[in-house]
DNA sequence: ATTAAATCAGTAACAGTTACTATTTTTATT
DNA sequence: AATAAAAATAGTAACTGTTACTGATTTAAT
């Protein structure tokens, strides 16, 4: 039984209020404001409690720690090749890749996980600023 | 300045005949046979260099060990949720798929890097045997 | 108020990977 | 073939991110 907690409650409103997917070490620095002496497993521990009932994601980009996304509906991310950041990326009409992807495939297609990649607004911005003089 | 190593091509040569995706411990216990005092820390090294060259593919699948495949042209990847192996898979005319992504993004879409999920072959044949008796 | 279960803080352990160092291999040059 | 510089190696230590353990605290039902 799910009993209620005040850090894991902290945690998920922290996340709520981001939207820059933080990695759990810095949920864990950022949320000793509130709790000064909070344990790093207890952010993990409910991190990944969270993660599993659904109420936030978790993002393994493959490079260094994973991030953690306070929206719990489903969504594409964006990781910037430049300045490593990931952003959230509404993307229409990527369902049918499943289809695509059994076309010749024996087994079953029930999901699939995406990221794209290439520059942010920011980064595309700053390449400009630099090619152009 | 690249240069051979025998350990390096004994390695690529043992991916190349792989189509499971081996990690890297794997890929040390295997070469033991042909280098019995190969290093772990060899066989990482040249696991990076290779995929960082881009003779083999480093997949990075979220959870456990990354997995490495021999095949350096690009293609997709299936992981079974029953079973965990990871499978080739060949899907057709989904590069659209970052045009779709850029299309309210003010960034710039490069790439993807997507996995599919499911049942592979094996289990799905497995349920069915199950849930009919 | 009492109690059992869940959660906690603190810390140790763990998995996967990378970094370091002294020795050996490779390869270009004599 | 011998020499020498650069690259790679084996072996091991260290590191990063995460999980597991333990005894104390908090939650929530009685």
């Amino acid at each position: 039984m799910l009993k209620y907690s005040r850090q894991r409650e902290a945690i998920k409103n922290f996340l709520a209020n981001r939207y820059d997917h933080p990695t759990a070490e810095t949920v864990y620095t950022e949320i000793k404001d509130e709790f000064p002496n909070i344990s790093l497993g207890t952010v993990y521990r409910n991190l990944a409690l969270l993660a599993e009932i659904g109420e936030i994601q978790k993002l393994s980009t493959g490079f260094g720690p994973d991030r953690f996304d306070g929206r719990p509906e489903p969504h594409y991310h964006f990781i910037c090749n430049q300045c490593g950041c990931v952003l959230d990326l509404t993307v229409d009409g990527l369902d049918h890749i499943n289809v695509l992807a059994g076309q010749d495939f024996d087994g079953e297609i029930e999901g699939h996980l995406t990221y794209f990649y290439g520059k942010c607004p920011n980064c595309k911005q700053e390449k400009v600023k630099f090619s152009t003089h």
